[in-house]
DNA sequence: GACATAATTGACCAAACGTCAATTAATGAC
DNA sequence: GTCATTAATTGACGTTTGGTCAATTATGTC
């Protein structure tokens, strides 16, 4: 790291004040709500100002969701690197999703947001392959428990089905589903109570589906969420329930 | 049906004509793209008179997407009316929906959008309502092969499962996958060249996951998309070859 | 302290939304 | 057929927001 001049740090703290100016009123107001001029006003900054680091407003809203897509990712990779079963590791993955999905619901809710075309329409090239490239790390990130699962023999790719194509599975299962249930403000109405729960038992069916050893029973799943709670995802339970 | 005047009929044409307008603008220009002074130039009509049926952008959306949804639950209706094991209809149902998704590409990308926030906060209570009541019968579509195939002994619900969870599996499987598909513009770049074949691939999955009988096998697969295009969505597959 | 360079500001323009008073068309009673 | 009443249509107008840029202020260098 080189050492920051007063004015380089100063810049830094202005964006970070940017973005939690942006995230506050995401959450508050929804979209709709964020806009240009109001972050101007709430960081006591001029909209010129403003646009020197963010083109557009929907640049400020790809910026929280990279970020937050960063900090999904390293959540997976702590997931990852737990010893135990791949399976149980691969089930970690999808604890680490959940836990993320409750800590930041705003950046949740923009992936989905940043990904209609409203928004895919204005950010520049170069943030769009940004936005890949995380992606790529995340189906990556997937990718590697499974392999490792393959190489350990506790599953073995269905005829004709790539490791790609298996991660690209789970990751619509717990993704698509949220997805789903986000635009939904009552999921009751199709018999739904407890999501996460939801998804943990669909998620469970398609491991078996693969075939990949050890078949599910609730003890293990319950061990997982266990697991999560007390070994790998210590800091962000507590941040949770405070 | 009651015989509608002159004017009614002429005012059902006129609404026909903004939707097909604003279709034709999602689909060329995108969302972005969109704007009631471009439907009102289009049409031909004054900005006034749009206003008299469509609230604002939003509503011309969401017509669209529900009137969609509509068609998507014939389909499956369709699908489910078909003579042959459960299994088969459901896996027919997923056809209905990569069928759907091919010939209607808009209506799906708008999908995703009208549950985005910036749409969502916008449409009337009752308009939500609508939307909600469609979602709870696409699911009910979903529901009643499985309850069938449960009937039939085709499978039994995993432990501590309701229908509606595996209903809810298997929608976020289908629309989740092309849901995440359709942000990115390049889904190679995660190692997935045909997505409507790896859903299907993970479809299947799921399904077996599911214990649902008989288990699947390649055949049963080209044998579904083989009746779908010549039985069952015959005229859809017309249009989708012209 | 003078000069050059970089950062900051807010007035300003354009685009789109949404409204509404005024105008035009349709209806029906006689 | 005429005229009064009701309904539909229009586009000019006010407002909000996004985004720009010339002028101003701060920063750094010699």
């Amino acid at each position: 790291m080189e050492a920051l001049t007063r004015k380089q740090r100063e810049i830094q703290n202005r964006i970070e004040l940017i973005l939690k100016v942006g995230r506050d009123l995401l959450s508050r107001h929804g979209y709709r709500g964020l806009t240009m001029n109001r972050i101007a006003e709430l960081t006591e900054y001029s909209k010129g100002t403003i646009y020197q680091h963010f083109g557009c407003k929907e640049e400020v809203v790809h910026s929280l969701v990279a970020r937050g897509t960063q900090r999904l990712i390293g959540m997976l990779s702590r997931a990852r690197s737990y010893k135990g079963s791949c399976r149980l590791k691969f089930t970690l993955a999808s604890e680490a999703y959940f836990l993320f999905w409750k800590l930041y619901p705003t950046e949740i809710a923009m992936l989905q947001t940043a990904k209609s075309s409203s928004v895919k329409e204005k950010i520049s090239p170069t943030q769009q392959e940004e936005f890949q490239f995380l992606e790529a790390r995340l189906m990556a990130e997937l990718c590697s428990t499974i392999e490792e699962g393959i190489s350990a023999g506790e599953l073995s790719l269905p005829e004709g089905t790539t490791v790609q194509e298996l991660a690209f599975g789970s990751w619509s299962i717990l993704h698509g589903a949220l997805s789903v249930s986000q635009g939904v403000t009552e999921l009751s109405h199709v018999g739904i109570d407890n999501i996460v729960n939801s998804v943990r038992k669909n998620f469970q069916i398609y491991l078996d589906g693969c075939r990949w050893k050890p078949l599910s029973n609730d003890y293990s799943r319950e061990n997982a969420q266990e697991i999560a709670r007390n070994e790998i995802f210590v800091d962000e339970f507590r941040r949770l329930s405070q």
